[in-house]
DNA sequence: CATCGTACTCAAAGCGCTTTGAAAAATCGA
DNA sequence: TCGATTTTTCAAAGCGCTTTGAGTACGATG
């Protein structure tokens, strides 16, 4: 059923049910009534890509995947795939999955990106190759993260450099000098937001931050454990751990078990929590130090970003960096052989 | 710059500058190498709303993303989807993200469902409504898991009743009498299935499947540590645990250390591995026997059959049921007391 | 020479919707 | 009652692509 057939079987034009159905006012009540409820009968159901094709606009957000060689797709995704199914919904429009390679091929790439009103660039890094892409096909985007960029684009991050200065500023303040980062791969923009904060406080307090205390990879419960273990056999072994994720707690946990070492009393650890709901940090023994940012939230703002840009926003409007707030646990006490 | 204008551009018609870049036959060789270098040189992409509404397909498969109250995704999801990302990047086609809420909307969601090729169902339940619907509006769709159904739709499930059956079998074979099941939500077809294998293991073989040895939740690592603390508890607790995820593994092994207890020696543990390479069973202590099947392989087939289906398979040529292995590690052991 | 093939190319008709500009119907004031 | 509004409805023109059914040009065939 179209609608034509529709629009027959009402005795009316087609212009009068399509304006009954979007809600235009030149239409009476009684028709509209009339018109809705034949609709519904009917099962009638405009033909998206018609409408689309009509109205110029997708009404879909399209959501970059990073993807490429053996490189699994973080779990976090998840996470924040569940923030932006939230406007998704609300809002009636679509969520388009737009796999992005590791090596660039631009000329496939691009029409799947101009197929959407607007791109959410997930994750992105550094140098982020897409944004120009983007910029140059006049694609309306906006990061998860931020990215080396000089002209403006919208973004919505999270304060990952100043929640990871404070965070060492809070165990310097309890007497820590060693004290190691066990973060993402480098070129991601938050994992060298974070290394950035880390090494300023401890430099602000005339702290070194040796290259043996710290281990960027993949972050996996495994790999956490192995930098872990790397970096608590050292001669002189930091008393402190900050890492990027909860996963990679876990992994640096059973690491400091392994050594006969307990977390907290030898060594202290802060992690970020993403608040992903299947690994909470107050469940572990002892509860861990957190800095913590709702990566679903951040899901559902930026989902209502995608949409305003798509809808002709400005981009100036859309810079947002959220404070990210340091959750005090048992994870972190003074140092051994410091009493308070 | 549209077709048009390329074909203005070139001085030919839009026919054939359509059937040059569309690889028709009848078009000069010459000609489809100028309009092939013009297109290039220009920029020029179909606009991909037209195309569709002329062809009458999308191109697009939509995936349902299980969501609702508080109800999270699962982690899982995301290795899924890295798998259906491969086939998605290599046809070209897209893959549309269709937030399912746990109440029913059905006049909302018909829209949407239709305006893909065909769609997966993820995660169904045992009694899963959407394939009603779909089996109503001629949506081609495809299960990742069974349901409840007499008429016969196109599925591709791993064999979850036979792997627990055999998981129970071989802990009894060892000499265990108590075994405990930790599992999914039960109206989750797998959750159900497994459940069933463990249940037909132990009474095939005289011994009795107690309701305090079975805890079906939402399976975070906080819970199985409760459900894992609670079972072994009991005045008389389970000497070997089976769990439906890794993730619950983690959970059980703390609940077991916990209580002063060892993984293998004390409470044998077999565990489900879905293959997520953020937490591997050989890395942790003792190494975790699983009963294993790929869920990213699943992804990447179960995407070629919903291509298929979008352009006219046969149901019945898509039913699928894979084996799973068992693998055997360290964390099955002969229950105490019995020697071998 | 007329006829037929072959290799290309084209104009135009959809696909199903929105939206413009105009006409018909209804309402109103005088 | 008539003209001026206002409300309601309509036919038709796109949106940008694919595809049908018809050409044109050219060389080969009878």
């Amino acid at each position: 059923m179209n609608l034509k057939q529709l629009a027959e079987h009402l005795g009316l034009s087609q212009t009068t049910v399509s304006r009954a159905l979007n809600g235009y006012p030149e239409v009476g009540e009684e028709t509209r009534k009339r018109v809705a409820e034949a609709a519904l009968t009917h099962g009638y159901h405009p033909n998206s890509n018609a409408r689309r094709l009509a109205l110029g606009r997708t009404g879909t957000i399209g959501l970059t995947l990073p993807f490429g060689h053996s490189m699994s797709i973080d779990p976090l995704f998840a996470e924040f795939l569940s923030g932006l199914a939230v406007g998704i919904t609300e809002n009636e429009s679509d969520l388009l999955i737009i796999p992005v390679k590791a090596e660039p091929d631009p000329i496939q790439r691009m029409a799947r990106l101009k197929s959407v009103d607007a791109i959410i660039v997930s994750s992105p890094m550094r140098e982020e190759p897409l944004v120009n892409q983007l910029r140059s096909m006049k694609v309306p985007f906006v990061l998860h993260g931020r990215t080396n960029s000089i002209e403006p684009y919208a973004y919505l991050d999270i304060d990952n450099d100043g929640a990871f200065q404070r965070a060492t500023d809070l165990l310097i303040d309890l007497g820590h000098t060693r004290i190691g980062l066990i973060n993402a791969t480098p070129w991601l923009n938050f994992a060298a937001d974070r290394e950035a904060g880390w090494r300023r406080a401890l430099e602000a307090r005339g702290l070194s931050a040796p290259p043996s205390y710290l281990r960027s990879g993949i972050l996996t419960e495994e790999s956490s454990y192995r930098f872990a273990h790397d970096i608590l056999s050292l001669a002189e072994p930091p008393t402190a751990l900050l890492c990027s994720s909860m996963l990679s707690a876990l992994g640096i946990g059973r690491a400091v078990a392994d050594l006969g070492l307990t977390i907290g009393a030898d060594v202290s650890l802060i992690a970020h929590d993403d608040g992903v709901p299947s690994i909470r940090p107050t469940t572990m023994v002892p509860p861990l130090t957190t800095t913590f940012s709702s990566l679903r939230k951040a899901g559902e703002h930026i989902e209502s970003v995608a949409r305003a840009l798509g809808t002709g926003a400005n981009v100036a409007d859309h810079q947002e960096i959220w404070p990210v707030d340091i959750v005090f646990r048992g994870s972190v006490q003074r140092p051994r052989g410091r009493k308070g």
